[in-house]
DNA sequence: GCCGTTTTCGGCCCGACTGTTTTCAGTCG
């Protein structure tokens, strides 16, 4: 039983307690060691044999004892009887917008609804607008709530609607009644999953500037409507919250907003150690004659508190604070650090433009050298090239770069590893290339062991440069295969192989939680757009957002490196 | 259920908006 897993039973628990009655803050403690396990560098297996799993914050006697039996017998008892005092599906209508706890609490007792399509039925007869505290609006909100989830599921890929956002955001500034706005929420900070956009401004006629803003073109449905606060649903699925205050409190509010809830929890309570009371709408000293405080901005919140300015990709609670009190935040790579790239696919198999095309493009976004990896011969769904067809684009990659003068292109390739670790192409071939990125595309289901085995096997490869998309998921579409990611870490600190981050809008993987972890072993990273068109090499730009997140320092990735230092990297043997 | 320099009991972030209600509860972030 991984921790995720041991993560998602806690937070049934939890939600089962409220569904049960139980004190909310029972149910809260449940779902704060949830978070706690996921945000876990370490491997909980170890924790529960060394007994230090009460280490953790938020982790006391009982939670200690139910996921040490979880991780050792794989089964908890108090889960099990739990869950059984429930029909299996109730859970899955709090996903449902405007159903929480309480509203499902009274559907299930007064007229038994445990699934959405009796939800549904119930919205559409009449009978939940005869409940108390229910009317008919009640059952209309629950109904769209229904539809809206069917029809988007709620959530969307940070690299899917970026975009969108801050042409919203452009949008919205050329508004005369806005002095500031930004980004807030986890867009701001970078979540590689992110449920809605919020937008926090200022204004000194707010109710002017929302009168407006859900006058947008591209706006399907308003939600809500006020002089502070309007919610409004975009075609295509993407929520917006604006958030207006006054520009004496847009720090405040724009920080408050941008969280993470457990980043704003952490730093309320450092105020309070400090004698300051901090919310969203001022840093107010609790001790007589201490002065009042006014913050233009966040910096200035931060510099009132001694703490260094912590960047927003930065806020999830993970270490920030501490890192900020003693001045040791990392001082974050940029995109623009970026000097090249390495994975990336041509026609000779699965991408859309030509070795040509693509490198132009690379220059033409000022990348100094740009790498073809394309697909190897086991990967015959994407065309993976054969031994020849390989070398026969190695010897056009040396033709082109006589003629191109603003940008090198390297000559690699994507090699699959196979099954039992072994790569796609005997050594002969891979020594002809300038780089090698090894990635898994086949046999997903292997144990944890058998996949981890497989994976540091091809590290101990010479001829492997780096490791392409490590846990192979797909965000919102599938999940990472079973994988010791520590181990790997491990192996490739040993072997001298760089990790990928893979910049692919349903990738972003290695996942972000990992690359501090892998930054303090002195793994490297190589920032990567995998990309399968000209449009997408831009994707390195997403890719420096994640990386940020990840705590990760232009000296850590090694694509930040000029074209002389990385050709003297590749050269020089890894082992 | 967790936590602790006001500590072993009594807190646990809190305000905007909505809808159902005559003063407030639920949801959300």
């Amino acid at each position: 039983m991984t921790k995720n897993d041991v993560a998602a039973i806690l937070e049934e628990i939890g939600n089962l307690l409220e569904l049960k009655g139980e004190n909310p803050f029972k149910s809260r403690a449940y779902f704060n060691g949830a978070r706690t396990l996921q945000t876990l560098a370490e491997d909980l297996g170890v924790l529960v044999r060394e007994k230090r799993l009460g280490e953790l914050p938020g982790i006391g006697d009982a939670l200690q004892q139910k996921i040490t039996l979880l991780v050792e017998t794989g089964s908890l008892p108090f889960y099990d009887e739990l869950k059984a005092s429930f029909p299996a599906a109730i859970l899955e209508l709090l996903d449902i917008p405007g159903l929480g706890q309480k509203k499902l609490k009274v559907l299930y007792a007064e007229l038994l609804i445990d699934n959405v399509d009796a939800l549904e039925a119930a919205c559409l007869d009449g009978r939940i607008a005869g409940l108390t505290g229910m009317g008919e609006k009640t059952a209309a909100n629950i109904l769209a709530g229904i539809m809206q989830r069917k029809k988007y599921a709620g959530l969307h890929r940070y690299g899917e609607i970026i975009e969108q956002a801050q042409d919203l955001l452009d949008w919205l500034r050329g508004h005369p009644d806005i002095l500031r706005l930004s980004l807030a929420g986890s867009i701001r900070r970078a979540k590689e999953i992110v449920k809605d956009i919020d937008l926090i401004g200022s204004s000194a006629d707010p109710a002017a500037v929302m009168a407006d803003f859900i006058l947008h073109p591209e706006i399907e449905r308003v939600l809500s409507h006020g002089s502070s606060k309007s919610s409004v649903l975009f075609k295509g699925g993407v929520q917006c919250d604006l958030r207006l205050v006054a520009d004496a409190d847009f720090a405040y509010a724009l920080h408050h907003f941008t969280g993470s809830k457990e980043h704003n929890v952490a730093l309320r309570q450092w105020a309070i150690s400090l004698g300051y009371k901090l919310s969203e709408y001022g840093l107010v000293a609790e001790s007589a004659g201490a002065p009042t405080l006014t913050c233009r901005t966040e910096a200035e919140i931060f510099r009132a508190l001694d703490l260094e300015d912590i960047a927003p990709e930065l806020r999830e609670n993970l270490g920030e604070l501490e890192a900020a009190e003693k001045g040791l935040l990392p001082r974050l790579i940029e995109w623009s650090d970026l000097k090249g790239c390495f994975h990336n696919h041509t026609t000779a198999s699965d991408g859309k433009n030509t070795l040509r095309q693509m490198a132009e493009a690379a220059a033409s976004i000022g990348l100094d050298y740009f790498g073809i990896s394309d697909h190897s011969k086991s990967s015959v769904h994407v065309n993976g090239l054969s031994e020849e067809q390989l070398l026969q684009q190695v010897a056009e990659i040396r033709l082109l770069n006589k003629e191109l003068d603003d940008i090198h292109v390297f000559a690699g390739v994507e090699c699959d590893i196979l099954k039992d670790g072994s790569l796609d192409y005997e050594d002969a071939i891979l020594s002809q290339l300038d780089y090698v990125v090894a990635s898994v595309h086949s046999s997903f289901n292997l144990s944890e062991g058998e996949m981890t085995k497989r994976i540091c096997r091809a590290m101990e490869n010479p001829h492997v440069t780096m490791l392409g998309h490590l846990s192979g998921r797909l965000l919102l579409l599938r999940n990472a295969y079973a994988l010791n990611i520590p181990d790997v870490l491990k192996v490739a600190a040993e072997t001298g192989t760089w990790i990928e981050l893979n910049c692919s809008t349903y990738r972003f993987d290695m996942d972000w939680r990992w690359w501090h972890q892998a930054r303090d072993l002195g793994v490297k990273c190589v920032i990567n757009p995998d990309a399968h068109s000209v449009q997408q090499i831009g994707n390195i730009k997403l890719g420096a957002q994640i990386a940020r997140k990840g705590w990760l320092r232009k000296q850590d990735v090694v694509n930040c490196l000029d074209l002389d230092a990385i050709k003297n990297a590749l050269k020089k043997p890894k082992l």
